[in-house]
RNA sequence: GCGCCCUUAGCUCAGUCGGAUAGAGCGACAGCCUUCUAAGCUGUGGGUCGGGGGUUCGAAUCCCUCAGGGCGCGCCA
């Protein structure tokens, strides 16, 4: 059962104090009504909105009702002080003794403080990466990774019954030419005298992925299946002898060098499923089928879109979805004029694959680039799931990688890109993780190299980890003066806090009590780049806390004669490491206990 | 031409379903190490929140409009 947070224990206070004061007062206004951390301590612990959002109702002025509201809570077992504010907020100020009483829930609860009910159990399923099984992953599929392990970690932690799933593209075109690269490896490792530019003479669509990582899978190949995969007569052979073989092996080497990719990078899919595996068991066809004895697909012709009609337009007959029903601004193809089922299709068969699996919610976590697919998806698992908002996709804008101030072309022909794995190398998972996930996911960023690589001092990351690293520290000190019965989380939540009373320790515990509903919020709003920015809030809070004992001996967390404001100074010590460890496990960053 | 995202301090970015005097880092300037890790702390300076209009008790936040940047726009995945 998580612990309550202590602003959901306030609110219902309000919540009951309005009920006495203005009886059935109406539920959508109550729905308003929020107790929230106030901006500057001079106001309070928190404050409440309530007289503000009921006043226009009950035809009172803002400023009469809050006073009322004021001298009610004022009686409240928790309020020390209750005063009427500015337009019409109520500034609450709490006894200390329950902030206080904090530290010891935290200790209590361990890393399961922050734990919510939000998510009911709800199953979810989280989708990410899903970088196409063509190469290796470079920057541009970071961003993704990261912010979708994070989202994962976030709704676990609001109570949600998370799965993390990666999709393999490896039905389409792109896999077909991957195979083609792969066979050319193939030819090479045979010692071919075909020359290079004679073999993409042969390919379809010309030869694409000429990186050297294709060469261990054509020597593989060689290895495996000697020359039987060439042809005595035919340079090179048709592909019908070869291209199944082939790209079976090439989707497998690729697949096993991105799971060693996100492995790198903390990331541990529960389920990959694939869309060839998908596509063969019939489900494609099977939900064209439902779709269309729905009556949402019809034989069509689409106009050409406005002011920017392609060249090789002409109009053709298709299998048309009716997204328009569902929201989106066209209807779209569900399958070509040649009649083959478009990527669409197989994308429907996919999520409606995971509504059958049982998730009641789909979370896509996809690049900008795929922005233009996020309505007509929407429309097809609304027509599919029967209702609204199952289905919501968290967009994550480009990464402009830039090194010396200018931005880094990526081209996978000319090699230019940078790899995941050169990136991790250079500056670590922690920082890459953490830098990812200090900006909104929908606005663009800037990922400076030489900052994130030369001045990695500079980093966010090492301001929050060696937070933790001093908290730890100090109960390393304490453990080795005084015993672990002194440090143990379960004496120290039985200490008596009441020593904790300077500005810097209050504030220290005013952040520590709203990680619970910062957990919510980000989870509500899908935004887990808000976990890492509570995060150097409260490392800030607790270095300044640090500097204080730096300045005063008698502010420092140790003091051999004085047990009690020790005890009590390692209880808050102890909470902050706690609720470290337990922001950075959302984000995958490491907790180190020492910055050496 | 249309759709979606973005525009906040010199730079990179936060800003809690609209809330009180808009914040942080870097950069600049001035200070703090005989003491639990100075990868830290304290102070100073720096903003017409892209422009304009609207909604409201209240707008960086919501709506309209204009400008600028990004992504995308039938049979690619």
């Amino acid at each position: 059962m998580p612990h309550p947070d202590l602003f959901a224990t306030l609110r219902a206070r309000v919540l009951a104090t309005l009920e006495s004061l203005l009886p059935g007062a109406d539920t959508a206004a109550l729905a308003r009504v929020e107790v929230s951390p106030t901006r500057e301590e001079a106001h309070g612990d928190m404050a409440t909105n309530a007289a503000l959002v009921l006043a226009r109702e009950a035809k009172r002025k803002p400023a009469e009702l809050a006073a009322e509201l004021a001298a009610a809570l004022a009686a409240a077992p928790e309020i020390a002080a209750a005063a009427p504010a500015g337009p019409g907020f109520v500034n609450l100020r709490l006894h200390p003794a329950v902030l206080r009483g904090e530290i010891s829930a935290i200790l209590r609860a361990g890393e399961s403080y922050g734990e919510s009910g939000l998510g009911a159990g709800i199953p979810v399923n989280v989708e990410y990466v899903s970088a196409n099984p063509t190469g290796p992953m470079h920057v541009g599929h970071c961003r993704g990774a990261v912010v979708g392990d994070a989202l994962a970690n976030l709704l676990a932690r609001a109570g949600y019954a998370v799965t993390k799933e990666y999709y393999i593209n490896d039905a389409g075109a792109q896999v077909d030419a991957l195979a083609w690269a792969a066979y050319w490896r193939y030819l090479q490792a045979l010692d071919t005298p075909l020359d290079e530019a004679a073999f993409d003479a042969q390919v379809p669509g010309g030869l694409q992925y000429r990186g050297d990582y294709l060469i261990a899978v054509g020597e593989a190949l060689l290895a495996r299946h000697g020359d039987r995969l060439a042809a005595p007569g035919a340079m090179p052979a048709g592909p019908a002898h070869w291209l199944a073989t082939v790209r079976a092996a090439a989707v497998a080497a690729m697949m096993a060098a991105i799971r060693e990719d996100l492995a790198l990078l903390g990331v541990d899919p529960d389920v990959f499923t694939s869309e060839r595996a998908l596509v063969g068991s019939g489900a494609v066809d099977a939900v064209i089928a439902r779709l269309g004895a729905a009556g949402l697909l019809y034989e069509g012709v689409l106009e050409p879109p406005k002011g920017r009609t392609p060249e090789d337009w002409e109009p053709r007959a298709q299998t048309l979805f009716r997204a328009t029903q569902f929201g989106d601004d066209v209807d779209r193809p569900l399958r070509k004029s040649d009649g083959s089922n478009t990527y669409f299709a197989n994308d429907i068969a996919y999520h409606a694959d995971k509504l059958d699996r049982g998730f009641a919610h789909l979370i896509d976590v996809w690049g900008a680039d795929h922005g233009g697919y996020v309505a007509r998806l929407k429309a097809a698992v609304k027509a599919l799931a029967g209702r609204e908002g199952a289905f919501e996709v968290v967009l994550c804008q480009i990464v402009r990688v830039m090194r010396a101030g200018q931005p880094v072309k990526m081209s996978k022909r000319a090699g230019t890109y940078v790899t995941l794995r050169d990136l991790i190398d250079e500056v670590g998972r922690d920082a890459v993780r953490f830098t990812m996930l200090t900006r909104k996911s929908d606005a663009q960023m800037e990922f400076d190299l030489d900052a994130v690589m030369a001045q990695s001092r500079e980093n966010p990351v090492f301001y929050v980890q060696y937070a933790h690293a001093r908290a730890r520290s100090v109960l390393r000190h304490a453990e080795a003066e005084w015993g672990a019965a002194a440090v143990a989380a379960a004496a120290l939540a039985g200490a008596d806090l009441g020593s904790l009373q300077s500005d810097a320790e209050m504030a220290l515990i005013r952040r520590l009590i709203a990680w619970p509903r910062t957990v919510e919020a980000a989870a509500a709003a899908r935004e887990p780049h808000r976990i890492a920015f509570f995060l150097y809030d409260l490392a800030a809070d607790f270095h300044m806390l640090w500097n204080r004992g730096r300045e005063d001996a008698r502010m420092r967390f140790l003091i051999a004669d004085r047990p009690e404001e020790t005890s009590a100074r390692l209880a808050l010590v102890a909470a902050t490491a706690i609720v470290v460890r337990s922001g950075l496990g959302v984000l995958g960053v490491t907790p180190v206990e020492e910055m050496r």
